[in-house]
DNA sequence: ATGCATTCATGATCATCATCATGTATGCAT
DNA sequence: ATGCATACATGATGATGATCATGAATGCAT
C-alpha cells in the first residue's frame, strides 16, 4: 500500500515528533524504534523507508526540535524567557521541555551530527538572549545571556533530579530571583 | 578460589570505582555489566556475588561517587569552587567529572533510591556552598549558592556538548566572569 | 486507463546483554 | 590440620531490539 505524497510527509513528521516527545521523556536508549513507530501510528517496519538508522533519526529529531535553520525567530526578553523556562510547568514537562536539559548528558556522547546541530542551536541561543539581555556593552549582554541561559539549564536539570518537590520548587524560585539580581 | 576478607572489600572498591568512571564516561545504558568487571579485572561471573542487578549497582554508583554519609567537608570557597569547576580541565574530565553533568538527563528517569541519593546531595551541596557564598543575609546567601552553582552545571553540561572549542571556553569562561559580578 | 515505483505491514534474523547455573579452589572457623 | 562456606571463573539462557527480507497495495507519471 503505497501512500500520497503528503500523507508520507505527514507520516515523517509525526514520526519526528513522537520521537522527540519519547527521546526527551525516556532517553535516546530508553526508546525503541518500534515504539516510535507505534506513537506514530506506523509499524516498525516503515521506519527504513524513512531513516537509514536510529543514530539518523536521532540527528534529524535534534534538528527537528531545535528548528535547525529557522533563521531570526522573535527574541522573547529575557526575563520573560526565564520566568516561563524556570516554572514548574516546564520542570515537569520534560517530553516537552528543554532539549539540553532533557537530553543533554547523552547527547555528549552522540554522533558528531548530533554535536553539530545542538552547538547550532547554542550559538543561535545565545544570540537570541544577548539581544535582550541587560549590559551596556555587546560584550556585557552576551555574558549576562550565557550566565543567564546556563543557570537556567542547570536549575531546570536539578530541579527535575530532586524527589523532594519543595526542594525542586526552591531551586527554580531561587535561581529565578537570583537572575532578577 | 575463594578471596580474602580485605580482598572482597577491594574488589567491591574497584568495581564501584570502574562504574563511577564508566558510567560518567558513556552513561548507564552505555556499559555492560560485564565492561565494570573487566575494567575491575574481575569476570563477569562475580558481579551478582556483589550485587542484586545492574539498577542496585548504579545506585550504590551514586552515593559512592557523591560520598553520601560523609557529613561535614570542608567547605570550598565558592569563588574557588567555581574557578575549578569552570576549568577546561574539569569539562573534558567526563570520566571524573561532576556527576550532574555526567548523568544528570538520564538520572531523572533512574530508580526512586537513586533519585533520593542524589537529592540528598544537592540538598548537601547547596548547603555548603552557602555558607561561602556572598551576601548579608542567610537567604541571600542561599540564594547565591544555588543561582551559582546552577549556572557551572548549565554551562559546564552546554561547553561538554559544543563541538567548538572556542565556543566551549567561551561559555565557561563568560559564566565565570558572570559569577564574579 | 495502465504499469511501475514506492510505502507500508508482517515476519525473520542476528547480535547484544543481563542474569543464572555450575564447578572449583581456598580463606577461615573449628 | 580439616571441612565447609564462599568468591570467583566459565559457560549457558532468554529477552530484547535494531535491522533486513518479503509481499501487497496504491499513488502517479505516462
Amino acid at each position: 500500500m503505497k501512500v500520497s505524497r503528503e500523507q508520507v510527509a505527514e507520516n515523517r513528521q509525526r514520526i519526528l515528533d513522537a520521537a522527540a516527545r519519547l527521546f526527551r521523556e525516556r532517553g535516546f536508549d530508553g526508546v525503541t524504534v518500534a515504539e516510535i513507530m507505534k506513537a506514530a501510528e506506523l509499524t516498525h517496519g516503515a521506519f527504513y523507508g524513512h531513516f537509514r538508522s536510529k543514530e539518523e533519526l536521532i540527528a534529524q529529531t535534534c534538528g527537528h526540535v531545535l528548528g535547525a535553520g529557522s533563521g531570526s525567530e522573535a527574541p522573547p526578553a529575557l526575563k520573560d524567557y526565564a520566568a516561563a523556562y524556570l516554572s514548574p510547568r516546564h520542570r515537569d514537562d520534560v517530553g516537552g521541555g528543554c532539549l539540553f536539559v532533557g537530553l543533554g548528558s547523552e547527547a555528549v556522547r552522540a554522533s558528531p551530527d548530533v554535536r553539530h546541530t545542538l552547538t547550532d542551536a547554542i550559538r543561535r541561543k545565545v544570540e537570541a538572549l544577548s539581544r535582550t539581555a541587560p549590559g551596556k556593552t555587546a560584550e556585557a549582554r552576551r555574558r549576562a545571556a550565557i550566565g543567564s541561559w546556563a543557570a537556567m539549564v542547570g536549575a531546570v536539570l536539578l530541579a527535575r533530579l530532586a524527589d523532594d518537590e519543595a526542594l525542586a520548587d526552591e531551586l527554580l524560585a531561587e535561581t529565578r530571583a537570583w537572575l532578577g539580581a
